[in-house]
DNA sequence: GACTAAGCGAGACGGTACGTCGCGTCTTAAA
DNA sequence: TTTAAGACGCGACGTACCGTCTCGCTTAGTC
């Protein structure tokens, strides 16, 4: 047992464990507005001072509480030697992720200070943004390799076509985020507005 | 007869002004973070019951005081023969819109609130969301009258394509909001990413 | 008809009737803390303005509203031969004004404002105490002609001595108001506490 | 073992006391009219928070400032030998207390609440009534031992007869709260209006 | 029988204070 | 040394009544 482990390690985790979990238990039962840094004090059992001790205010911990949940989902997608296939697998992870009880109405309360906190902004977009977008990256390089997509076309920009609406669906529509998304969003980007 | 005009009209409509020009001015300067009841009513010179007593809160009154700004710009676009530029004059509204010094940040920083307040939700999609569908219908119809559109192409759709992207930038990817995006959007939209 | 009345004399009487009317109902259903100048004049029908063109404040209007109802009970008390039990009369009738629903509330919320407001304070003191204490002086004095009293009691004093105990029941020990009182307080005061 | 002993001792008592000398200073001033939580919190240099979490509301806090000065004066009277200057005594010392320009004003503005609000009423009469009353006791007590007062004489009625004239001073009839109103009270009350 | 001025209803308004919420900082004692 | 416990300063919230202010309508008594 040389571990080289500093003082009280194991005590800082379990409470950062503690601390993340009532985070979410609190998100996922009443959003962002249940999501008090006293609550989530109560609730794992810590002081709040040491939530400020390890996260800046309550966004940040937000933004922790559900994006280390998602990464794991970030798994470069299978080659299934079907463009269209692997996008629309592509488009309903993405759906999925915003249809759930958790992720859904955190991003909806976290958005305002995602958008309008430059640190926060930062931090989403390295975490999630960019994340996401490498895993179109392979993706739309089979595409144009296989002839299924024109050259030169541009992940960015298929990235936003992709993911634009369901957003806008999420916070401002309020249309539905079915499982049919997937498909209709992606043969509408494919096939274009033009008739053949 | 019986018209029941309201009864100080004179008052109501001059305090009501020197609200909505104190929001905007606030919202201008520091975004919804500056927007405080307490702020519109010292620097309109109202009481801050004045302002209760004829919105909700803040929320309702940053929504009226964006909004009412922007309904005279959803008039209906000219037909100028050509489905393509008339999308793009659609969508290059839209983008103006939202990089503008007052309603983008304002946006921004409602949009939480907006998503997650079913009443506020409401008030949106009818104020802003279905009028500007209403904008763009006839736009579609013309299109597929003239066979630059599918046939049975979907306003709903096309204008999630559009205006998806937009509001994802402003409030994600943080990508830029230039003029070049009308032309791109729509081309993306109307040719798909398949090759010819 | 050469009545001087003024111009809508009629009007007046009934509006001001109307007014302590609602008054008085407020009082005895909710206290002071329910008599609200907007609540008066919704239930009476009357706008505020009327209210106030007529009292200086809620405070004038409810001594006013209270005060008229109790006028007439201050009717010079009959020589029934017996200073005792005419005394006991007074102070009863002091008693069961205070146990009243209207009167005791009413008097109880009152008097803070009543002993703090120089104004409230002399109309008090005119047209509540100074009766009061002339109710009493012909006892008084018809007291000392048949022997029953020491010559030279002072009215003043009688009735501080009568009159304080209730009040401090009232306002402060919270002890009962009951029939008894009047019986017990002047034989106490008759007597004395020195053993005969 | 477990003391449990407050936590930020020193922090709060010296609170506490800011708050306390605050209000009676802001009493002495202008009365219950100038007694603002806000003005006592800027006063203090105590955010109105801190008001609030020890105190209900500004009746509690004004009961206790007034009332906490007050209760070292409650010592049981000495035994002189003579009842009526032991009883004048006790009442100097109400009549002093209420002729002070802290207490006097402060009751008059107090007691509209303490009388309507039931919970400042226990509060008054377990920390001001309760205690006089056990002070007046053994004075009563010594008097009848002495054969100086009735055998069976009742502290609770002595009590109401000799503070109940001094406090309808204070709020009725408004007549002065003079260093000769102990004797002539207590002789009253001693001798009975009867002559001789 | 129409005219006209006082009185009135309706209710918006500026203002003061209320009591509450949640933030992020701080102090202290115990582990 | 780190933590739990929790008091604190602060800024804003939304509410309750106050007393004042327009503004037309009603309504007598006058012409």
């Amino acid at each position: 047992m040389t571990e080289t482990i500093p003082n009280n390690h194991r005590r800082t985790e379990r409470s950062k464990h503690a601390i993340l979990d009532a985070t979410r238990e609190l998100l996922s039962e009443g959003g962002v507005r249940a999501l008090t840094v006293e609550a989530v004090a109560s609730r794992s059992g810590v002081a709040k001072t040491t939530i400020y001790r390890r996260w800046r205010d309550k966004w940040h911990l937000a933004l922790d509480a559900v994006v280390i949940d998602i990464i794991p989902q970030f798994a470069y997608p299978a080659d299934v030697g079907d463009t269209r296939k692997e996008l629309v697998v592509f488009v309903d992870s993405v759906v999925d992720l915003l249809a759930s009880h958790l992720y859904g109405p955190s991003l909806q309360g976290l958005v305002s200070e995602l958008s309008t906190n430059p640190q926060l902004a930062r931090l989403y977009r390295e975490q999630v943004v960019e994340p996401r977008r490498e895993t179109l990256a392979p993706i739309i390089e089979r595409g144009i390799a296989r002839g299924d997509l024109r050259p030169g076309t541009d992940v960015r920009t298929v990235h936003e076509f992709l993911v634009g609406p369901i957003f806008y669906r999420l916070l401002f529509s309020g249309g539905p985020l079915d499982s049919g998304m997937g498909t209709r969003l992606v043969d509408g980007i494919l096939d274009g507005l033009r008739p053949d």
